[in-house]
DNA sequence: ACAATTAATCGTAATATTGCAATTAAATGA
DNA sequence: TCATTTAATTGCAATATTACGATTAATTGT
């Protein structure tokens, strides 16, 4: 016990449950929202920026790069990382049409 | 260590985080599309429907309860629970403004 | 009052996540 | 080449999550 039991679920439950994993931290919000502030790209700032150590951001990042929402590219000896905008707006699609399906039936409460 | 350090980031930050936690597991999905799909309430009927135990889809209505996005009321022995339309409205609403922040942005790829 | 039904809670085991010090890897510049 | 800079990786401790058997709590029907 205490993995999660993924084969009892369809692809698109898994896939929707990740995405929000990967977003359910407060440390990996900050980082893309940091990424978006600053257009383009950014490096270690991000370690200086947030409160954490250098292996902690490396780790939140690896875990968005893993999640497609980000890509790293080395820039000599730093590493620029941008969010992918076709992952985005995925990731913006999936969320929506989640939220929308209330839309249809709740009008008024039930219970 | 091992716990999040909240208290690094904005309130905003850590709300869309717990927002993003609350759904970040397949069994909470299918939960909450249930009771979708079913129009208003559903109650134990969600413990034949998902293949886990008892207690654990307790334990996902409570954080589901927790966070807010939906509601349970005792009838007789035993419970119906359903969305709260105003708290899903909150979070596709939160959601979306997260994921607008790029279009003003992300035109072409960075790095 | 008492059996039956339903769901919450408790306790516990397995696994996952978070965080960081220490180290390693990779690239640059002198 | 070698020191420097930057970021990934390793190893580990603390905490959180997931899952469920056993039990408890609450309500209903008889």
């Amino acid at each position: 016990m205490g993995a999660t039991k993924t084969d009892l679920f369809t692809k698109k439950q898994n896939e929707l449950a990740n995405m929000a994993k990967a977003l359910a931290h407060p440390a990996r919000i900050a980082i893309l929202q940091q990424l978006i502030k600053t257009n383009a790209c950014i490096c270690g700032n991000l370690v200086d920026v947030l409160g954490l150590a250098q292996p902690t951001i490396s780790q939140h990042l690896r875990e968005l790069k893993l999640a497609g929402i980000i890509r790293g590219t080395v820039e000599g000896t730093s590493v620029c990382y941008c969010i992918d905008p076709k992952v985005w707006q995925k990731y913006r699609q999936v969320f929506n049409d989640f939220f929308v399906a209330v839309d249809n039936l709740v009008k008024d409460d039930c219970c």
